[in-house]
RNA sequence: GGCGGCGUACCCAAGUGGCUAAGGGAGUGGUCUGCAAAACCAUUAUUCAUCGGUUCGAUUCCGAUCGCCGCCUCCA
């Protein structure tokens, strides 16, 4: 099994990854709170730990794999107010349209997906322990946690409370003693969602939904926690603080971040209106070439949205769609099908790049390594049993990124095909169907017919005047010395 | 003001105390082809923001400077 290394945000150093009960994974990583579409930013968050998952899934462990949604806000109770309907019905909807929007980017479920709403309970108890231990004070029907009181708040962001004061930007809210400290129950007001608690009708406050999720699903102590970089401070830093508060756990070993993407340098944000929107640029892009888009830089590092980019990314993928389909069109006369556990020298060097801090454009670079590889080997006229080692390689490779092939159906007439057939009869009939506008099947492959016997009889014009037809109507010819290949796009 | 990150070719982007500084896009020239497409070959950084220091040797380590960005309010 190889090593994994991983970039620690809590102890700012790259660290070889242990997991706490060898085999097995335990990992979270915040979701999204439902108010709104799903933008490019969150689609990177997303998108990359769907990666770490496969990943350590394609390496052998078990994982558990939490993603959260955070269903209850003051976000989603304004935004449904202003759109009449009500708080659950808005969170509903937009958590039906993230499964639309991740499902197209080729997102895995992860194993557990819970929601705040459905763990009142164990956040009221978790609440009502720190209150035990004298982390947080209620004040008429809210409940504070008390940042002064923990000797180590600010050791994930790497500041004091000190420091945070002299920045402060938080208003001044009366009830609490110190302007640090943060709501972990909020009464609630009239038609605001309530549930009872020992401190009246309210609602969790943002940060202890997770801990306290985390506490049930994967226990005090667990390996990774990830989200964007914009979720340290404060949430990660509240969430670790309420843990240690509640049980003096160590809470998640490893702090996983990931750089947020951002738009003409601006970081993509729905506060600023900074943002695509998933579906919108779905428009615009195939997803599969977004999420490739998405692993062609270090997740650490903030990305740049431009179309530009995106268009070259799409180039990019296209050529190894390309390979890939060429190969799989000289080895389905054999039936090829995947090699599974393959062992291959450009495989390995891959899950080393992956395993190095999840260095996907290096692990990128190895796989467009072993797409010329493929090429050469086509080239070369190369055995069927090396081009399915190369094309299983690629493929493991693919998938373990969760980047889908597309591999359109390829079909191909040659020369000898066309040798003892009626030309006359081949010229009637494709001249006939040249100027319909829906092509069926046979029509496609009567017309390619025609045109080769054009090609053959080295009628260019009349040729090219085929191929201008076909292509219009999304198909691709690609010519070789006596044979066409033709497939749709 | 405090904390953190970044600056590598035309664009994007890895990387390393010394071997030819990955890979992709775009461009140019060539091979192949009737043409096109795809593919292949060659080519595009004597240099890694700037200036110092450590070192036999730095793009890589240290310091300073300049520039860009994030967090310190909700945020993936």
């Amino acid at each position: 099994m190889y090593e994994v290394s991983l970039y620690n945000s809590l102890t700012k150093k790259k660290e070889r990854f242990v997991p706490l009960t060898p085999g097995k994974i335990g990992m979270y990583v915040c979701g999204v709170t439902v108010y709104d579409r799903c933008h490019l930013g969150h689609a990177r968050a997303v998108v990359f730990f769907d990666v770490v998952y496969r990943y350590f899934s394609a390496l052998g462990y078990e994982v558990t794999f939490v993603r959260n949604f955070t269903d209850v806000d003051d976000k989603i109770i304004e935004r449904a107010h202003q759109q009449n309907i009500s708080w659950n019905e808005l969170a509903e909807k937009y958590i039906h349209k993230f499964y639309e929007d991740f499902d197209r980017l080729n997102v895995k479920k992860p194993s557990f997906e819970p929601k705040a709403t459905e763990h009142i309970e164990c956040i009221i108890t978790s609440i009502e322990k720190m209150i035990a231990r004298g982390f947080a004070y209620e004040k008429d029907g809210d409940v504070f946690f008390s940042v002064r009181s923990l000797d180590e708040y600010g050791m994930l962001s790497g500041r004091t409370v000190d420091d945070l004061l002299s920045g402060i930007r938080i208003e001044i809210n009366d009830k609490k003693n110190d302007p640090l400290d943060f709501a972990l129950w909020k009464k609630s007001k009239l038609n605001e969602p309530a549930w009872d608690s020992p401190w009246g009708k309210g609602r969790p406050g943002w940060h202890i939904e997770c801990t306290a999720m985390i506490h049930k699903i994967l226990g005090d102590e667990f390996d990774i926690h990830g989200g964007g970089n914009d979720l340290i401070f404060p949430h990660h830093e509240n969430e670790l603080a309420q843990a240690r508060a509640i049980s003096g756990c160590h809470y998640a070993r490893y702090w996983m971040h990931n750089g947020l993407v951002t738009l003409n340098k601006e970081k993509m944000s729905k506060s600023t209106k900074n943002f695509f929107a998933l579906e919108d640029i779905y428009n615009q892009f195939e997803p599969r070439y977004i999420r490739y888009f998405l692993l062609t830089k270090h997740y650490h590092a903030p990305l740049d949205f431009t179309s530009e980019l995106v268009g070259d990314a799409v180039n990019a993928w296209k050529r190894v769609e390309n390979s890939c389909g060429i190969v799989h069109n000289i080895l389905s006369r054999n039936t090829y099908s995947l090699i599974e556990n393959i062992n291959h020298e450009m495989l390995k060097g891959f899950c080393e790049a992956l395993s190095d801090d999840f260095n996907t454009p290096k692990a990128l670079a190895i796989l467009f390594d072993t797409v010329s590889c493929m090429n050469q080997a086509v080239r070369e006229g190369k055995s069927h049993k090396e081009l399915s080692v190369l094309l299983s390689a690629l493929e493991t490779m693919a998938s373990i990124l969760g980047i889908e092939l597309f591999l359109p159906e390829q079909a191909q007439v040659s020369f000898s095909d066309i040798e003892d057939i009626d030309e006359q009869k081949i010229i009637e009939q494709g001249i006939s169907c040249l100027h319909i506008n829906k092509f069926s099947d046979e029509q496609i492959k009567l017309l390619v017919r025609l045109r080769l016997l054009y090609r053959m009889k080295k009628d260019f014009k009349q040729a090219d005047t085929i191929r201008d037809v076909l292509q219009q109507a999304g198909y691709t010819l690609r010519d070789t010395k006596n044979q066409t290949i033709y497939f749709q796009l």
